[in-house]
DNA sequence: CTCCAGGGGGCCA
DNA sequence: TGGCCCCATGGA
């Protein structure tokens, strides 16, 4: 199994998927986009990205899309404003953790630190945020490795996985980025 | 009606 | 480490 020519492969049945960081009306004027990508990762664990993008609706129509606002702002303003993205309760916890964090240079090792972030989500961050060549590991990346007839990576751990596909492909953010959105599309179109 | 989406934490053996 | 449960909304 050739790990490019599976990207290739999926690139042109499903074209360019305009994920984190050029995605069209994704930086809102005068917010830092990598705080808004922070915040997506976070509101997404487990959650469509449809009801993702109403929370951040009602963030950015709230003046919320950046630190200090999430820092201050009334703990159950937030979890009203964050409710469509489910889970608002836990999700208004660790966005007012993240806010307190003052994230500038993050490691995977400070990311995975902060109570509610963990691999998959950290990873999210480096790659989709910061732009470091980190790939990132869902359940979808499990499903495609099984379809290719591995599975024992399938099954193995998560930085098992994530080490096999850095290990395979060209140290390219541009490329980990549209290889993790294009699994996805894969797997809905599926 | 059920199922699951761009997961993570806590608990327990 | 590995299995299990909980969290919550909205679209299919």
């Amino acid at each position: 199994m050739e790990l490019m020519a599976v990207y290739e492969n999926l690139y042109d049945r499903f074209g360019p998927q305009h994920w984190w960081p050029k995605h069209e009306g994704s930086a809102r004027p005068g917010f830092d986009p990598r705080f808004e990508v922070m915040v997506g990762a976070i509101l997404t664990q487990n959650t469509a990205w449809t009801n993702v993008e109403k929370a951040i609706a009602n963030l950015y129509a709230a003046d919320c899309l950046d630190a200090k606002a999430i820092a201050s702002v009334d703990g159950s303003r937030l979890k009203d404003m964050i409710r469509p993205a489910g889970y608002f309760n836990q999700k208004a916890k660790k966005l007012k953790i993240l806010a307190s964090a003052d994230v500038v240079e993050p490691t995977r090792r400070s990311l995975l630190s902060m109570w509610g972030i963990g691999r998959e989500t950290a990873d999210s961050i480096l790659l989709y945020a910061f732009n470091e060549p980190i790939f990132v590991v869902d359940a979808y990346t499990r499903r495609l490795l099984a379809l290719l007839g591995r599975h024992d990576l399938a099954e193995a751990d998560y930085d098992v996985i994530r080490n096999f596909f850095e290990l395979n492909l060209p140290r390219d953010t541009n490329l980990y980025n549209e290889f993790h959105a294009l699994i996805v599309a894969w797997a809905k179109a599926a």
